[in-house]
DNA sequence: AGCGATTATAATAGTGATTACTAATAGCGG
DNA sequence: CCGCTATTAGTAATCACTATTATAATCGCT
C-alpha cells in the first residue's frame, strides 16, 4: 500500500544506500540524500533506515562500534581495518563455511550470520608501525 | 616490571573482567570492581581494560553496537539474542572454519576473525511474537 | 632523606552516534 | 469537510566512551 501522509522517504533512502554502494555509515546516507532532498532529517534517515532493516531490504551492521548499512545480498566475510576503519567485501561462501553452526546451540534459533576479519587494510599496513602480537594463533 | 606510580588496578580489573566470566561491558566491570575498591572511577576501569586489551590479556568485543570484554581463550564463535542482547559462547573450530579466508583479499593482513550469530535465545523465542521473515536464505 | 620525572588516579567535562520528543503537515476514509 | 494516522523537520536528550585536569604515589638518583 502507498503510504499516506507526509512525503515518504523512504524510496529515496533505499536509491541511496544503493547508490553509494559501499557500507555507508547513516551520516553518508544523509549526506548523499539531502544533495536530492536538502530539507531531510538525520532522523529521517535514522527512522527509515530502521525500517528498510526490519523489511529486509537492507542489512544493518557494526563495525568499530557504528552502524553501518548495505542493501541485502547474498551472505559474505568482511575484513575491517582496525586502523582506519576500512571495509572490504569477501565474496565466498560464508553460508557453506557456517553450516556446521546451523543447530549447534540448544534452544537458540539462528537467523543471521557474520563473519568479520579484523586487521589492516593495505594502505594502513604500509603506514604502521610494530604490528600486534597477535594474540595466538587466531589464524595458526 | 612492577608497575610504577600510583596504585595499579590493572590486576584487579583483569580479575574482574574473569570472575564475570561472560562478556561483560565496562560498565558492569565497573559496577563489580568498585564493590572491592569503591574509590574505583569508570575511566579507570576503560583505560585499564584498553591496556589489557593491548597487552592480549583481554579480548574485546561490540555486540550490538557496545563494547564487551573476555579473558583470552581459543577462538570461539557467538550467539547472539537481538531481542534482549543475551550472549552464549558456542565452542567449535572456528579456526578450522576460517582457514579458507586466511589469505583471500591483495593485500591484506588478517589479523582476527569473530563470527558471531544473530538470532533468538530461547527465552526470547517463548515470548517474541511474529519473527522477522528471514530476509532471504542466510541459513540455508 | 630529598627531588624531579614518570605514571596512575578520581572526578568531571566533553564528544559523537543514536534515539526520543515536539509540533506541523498531508493525504485518506467516512 | 473532519478527524485519523503516517510521516516529517528540528531539536533535545541519552548513552557509551574519551579527553582533560589536577593530584598523588612510586621510582631512580643523588
Amino acid at each position: 500500500m502507498a503510504p499516506r501522509g507526509a512525503p515518504s522517504h523512504r524510496a529515496l533512502i533505499e536509491r541511496t544506500v544503493r547508490s553509494l554502494r559501499g557500507h555507508p555509515t547513516a551520516d553518508d546516507v544523509f549526506m548523499e540524500a539531502r544533495k536530492v532532498e536538502p530539507s531531510i532529517s538525520l532522523a529521517t534517515v535514522y527512522r527509515n533506515l530502521r525500517a528498510l532493516v526490519a523489511e529486509g531490504r537492507v542489512r544493518e551492521r557494526q563495525f568499530l562500534g557504528i552502524s553501518r548499512f548495505e542493501v541485502s545480498q547474498r551472505p559474505h566475510a568482511h575484513l575491517v581495518c582496525r586502523t582506519c576503519g576500512a571495509i572490504a567485501d569477501v565474496h565466498s561462501d560464508v553460508s557453506e563455511l557456517v553450516k556446521p553452526f546451523r543447530q549447534l546451540p540448544k534452544g537458540w534459533r539462528a537467523e543471521e550470520v557474520d563473519l568479520e576479519i579484523r586487521g589492516l587494510c593495505p594502505k594502513c599496513q604500509a603506514t604502521s608501525p610494530a604490528q600486534l602480537p597477535l594474540p595466538g594463533d587466531l589464524l595458526k
